[in-house]
Parts: structure tokens; C-alpha cells; sequence
DNA sequence: TGAAAATATGAATACTTGTTCATGTATGAA
DNA sequence: TTCATACATGAACAAGTATTCATATTTTCA
């Protein structure tokens, strides 16, 4: 019998629902929206967002430790990119769907 | 100046993070790679995924009012299947980050 | 070394959300 | 109509998580 593409284990599905929940909260996404025009520090992040310093810091830390953002020190300074370029096909694969429904 | 894709409102934004939210659940990411082979009524899904029915029937509900998976009626059972084609291929544009980094 | 700027972190709180358990609804068969 | 099957739903509980506020680090400059 030939292997089938549908044999995927249940860690790699429980993997994949973690990976989804990144995307799933609106500061994260946003926060991920900027970067897709490139690096960009904190305290740009947060001014644009008009959001506290601390939040930023909270889902950058979130964003980092699952490997989708990369940090770059310069000075005082931490500028912050997208880690994968899978992140951006996933946001515009999940952002066409969004319009194509708006479409309609 | 030429507008640019990057202009994305905050309302789009906010319904990307909602729609990931979606994926962003084991149960549900289980209950989607099923129907991914096609359609399967409530107990199947159950059976399969040796999870109560009222577990399921409460995950279909949230799929089904996001217009994720539809359902149809034959007698006592009711299958259903994903609703939109963007669904698999956002499942899979994410499964192939997730096996694109355990290969690494 | 001392102060300011930029970022990170810890604890507490508030909110969201998935599961459990019990019950309700709908369909088909006897 | 009565019973059994298949599914849906409501309320309560538990667990997870984003934000807030205060404080700690790290780096640069005087």
C-alpha cells in the first residue's frame, strides 16, 4: 500500500494547533503585520499600536520563544523580524481568506 | 503616492486573529484534519478521535458559525465537511511550517 | 560612577474558553 | 405514540492567557 499524506500523528497536530494559537490573539497580529515591512524596534511597535511598552515586551517574549520573531541588539536598542518566511505566507494565506469572505 | 497591500484596517486585522483562533485548538484542528478526507458525521468523529460526542457537537458548533464546516442532514446522522477550500490549505501551509522545522 | 533610555520580567487580576454533566430536540422504526 | 438513536445545548467548573502595574536589566553617555 502506497504511504498516504493523510498520516499525520496526533503530536504533529497538537504542534500545528499551537502554532495556529500564535496567530490567534489581535495584539500578536498586528505586532506580526508590522513586521511584514520589516525589522522594527519596541518602542516603534508600541508608539505605532499605541500600546504600553509592556505588553509589546509580553507577546515579543511569546513571539520569540516559539522561533516566529528573531531579535537584533543595536545600542540601547532591539529591533525585532520575522524569524520564517513562512509567517508571512501564513498571514496572507489566512488574510485572503478574510477579503475573499468580505467579498462576497 | 501609490497605495501599497501593507494598508489592512484594524477591523481586517482583528478578523484574521479571530479566524486563527479557529486552528488554534487541538480538538478542533483534529476535527478539521478529518474532513479533510472528505465529509463524516458526529459519531464517526467521536469514534475516532475517542472524544465524548458533546465535546465534538460543542466544537461543531463554534466551526459551523464561523462558516468553517457545513453540515447536512440524511436521517438521524449529520455530516459534515469543511466548507471553504481555503480551509485545507491554511491547514497545510501551517503543517508544512511545523514538518519544515522538526526536518531542520 | 550616576543618570537616562530602551527593553524585559514578575505577580496579580480579569477575561476567555474548553470540557463535563445533565438534559433537550429531532428523526426513524415498531 | 412510544422507544431508541443521533445530535445539540445550557450551566458550571477549571484551566489558560492577555493586560496592568511595578520593578529589574542592560546599554549609552556625561
Amino acid at each position: 500500500m502506497k504511504s498516504t499524506k493523510a498520516d499525520i500523528s496526533m503530536d504533529v497536530l497538537f504542534e500545528l494547533s499551537e502554532f495556529f494559537k500564535f496567530f490567534g490573539d489581535t495584539t500578536r497580529i498586528r505586532i506580526i503585520h508590522l513586521m511584514l515591512s520589516g525589522e522594527i524596534s519596541v518602542n516603534e511597535i508600541a508608539e505605532k499600536l499605541s500600546l504600553e511598552q509592556s505588553v509589546v515586551s509580553h507577546q515579543l517574549r511569546i513571539l520569540r520563544t516559539a522561533n516566529l520573531v528573531k531579535p537584533r541588539r543595536e545600542g540601547r536598542k532591539i529591533f525585532y523580524s520575522l524569524d520564517d518566511e513562512h509567517i508571512g505566507l501564513i498571514f496572507n494565506t489566512g488574510l485572503t481568506h478574510i477579503l475573499h469572505k468580505k467579498g462576497k
